[in-house]
DNA sequence: GTTCCGGAACTGACACGCGATTCCGTTGTG
DNA sequence: CACAACGGAATCGCGTGTCAGTTCCGGAAC
């Protein structure tokens, strides 16, 4: 990843640094009063710099989400991706132990911090329409993977043969959505929500 | 519902009927341009009004929008609630064709117009702190309707017994909510997306 | 039937205030 | 000393909300 040519010059790191410390800085105030309340200068106060400064490292304000919004989203693929390849597993078991993995991931970056799901999913959408599609892109993305995970059963013969898998994966997802908007109100009891959403995949509702 | 005094005098109807037409255009501008980047301007202009006379029937612009989310849940909660009690049904197979009405109510509500569930999920939550907190309550009433709707079938033995209601409800509205979202990509299959997530419900994922 | 009157409703030019972006004098650095 | 980075005052455009003038309407007087 990092390993491409690298003229990095002694003070060139502090640029970066800066530059970064602005991403965190407008995350923080964009995650507490929402994009619109926010103005630049409120992202140059928190940091103690002009702002003027801020435009020597951005082009303007809609620029900057993007980049906020980037990092986000490159924590949470890396969260989904790291030790979770689809055919890992073999067995229903194993498929069941990798699925409270992911969630459990899931529930740490959402739960730990719920200004990661507020930003993406209450402020972000609102911005743009360029914004809202890429958040699109993102559940779009979501469900790609999961249908992956979902496929791969499927033809271990661990998954029901009639799966639809493009839909379910959409469904399962959605519970998993549904379990980072609760956290915007009680981050508490994650881990019960999961393991409900763990038995309605596996088990249904139904009595037996 | 319409029964209680009613002084409407002639010129009166035109008041009201006037000032839905202004809260149907609001829907329409800030379904499409979004909330932050219609003016009140817009929102005349689209009746062919002066802006002035919107000041005659909403204190301003943060006024309205509470306006046209009320009318939004009212018809939400509306097809909810008609004809779908919780206790109208004492067996698995009507709770599920009950299940798949309510369904498709909803399908019927976020597909036919694509603009509810963007108005409702990806442009309200960013307009304010107080609006983000209606929406949440919104949510949090779905899942004590669905909670309510769990109970019962937990009481009548056609579901678990060792049903967790209330995050069980919460994972199911998950669902619902990602179909919702998905309505703003593909408005077509959500018949088959509907089913998928009432399979996952009663039959689960796993292979027989 | 016609005219007139009073008040309600409407209008759009205008006065702000606010915040994004720019610009240039200042400050720090090699 | 030259050069780059910085800061914050100044600029600029835009949208909200106001208000004084105008139009509209129903009903009373003739």
């Amino acid at each position: 990843m990092t390993s491409s040519a690298e003229p990095v010059s002694r003070a060139e790191r502090k640029k970066q640094e800066l530059r970064r410390e602005i991403i965190d800085a407008a995350f923080d105030c964009f995650a507490e009063r929402g994009y619109h309340a926010t103005g630049i200068a409120d992202v140059a106060t928190r940091l103690g710099i002009g702002h003027g400064t801020f435009y020597r490292y951005f082009q303007n304000k809609r620029d900057i989400v993007d980049h906020v919004v980037d990092e986000l989203v490159a924590r949470i693929t890396g969260a989904l991706t790291a030790e979770n390849a689809p055919d890992a597993v073999s067995t229903l078991a194993e498929y069941r132990e990798q699925s409270a993995r992911i969630g459990e991931s899931l529930a740490r970056i959402f739960g730990e911090d719920p200004r990661v799901p507020r930003l993406l999913l209450f402020e972000a959408p609102g911005i743009d329409r360029a914004m809202a599609e890429r958040i699109l892109d993102l559940f779009d993305l979501a469900a790609a993977m999961t249908a992956a995970y979902l496929s791969h059963g499927v033809e271990l013969g661990y998954l029901r043969a009639d799966l639809d898998v493009g839909n379910t994966a959409r469904a399962i997802n959605g519970m998993i959505l549904g379990s980072a908007i609760t956290t915007l109100r009680t981050p508490e009891d994650q881990r019960a929500l999961s393991e409900a959403v763990r038995r309605v995949m596996y088990d249904g509702i139904a009595s037996s």
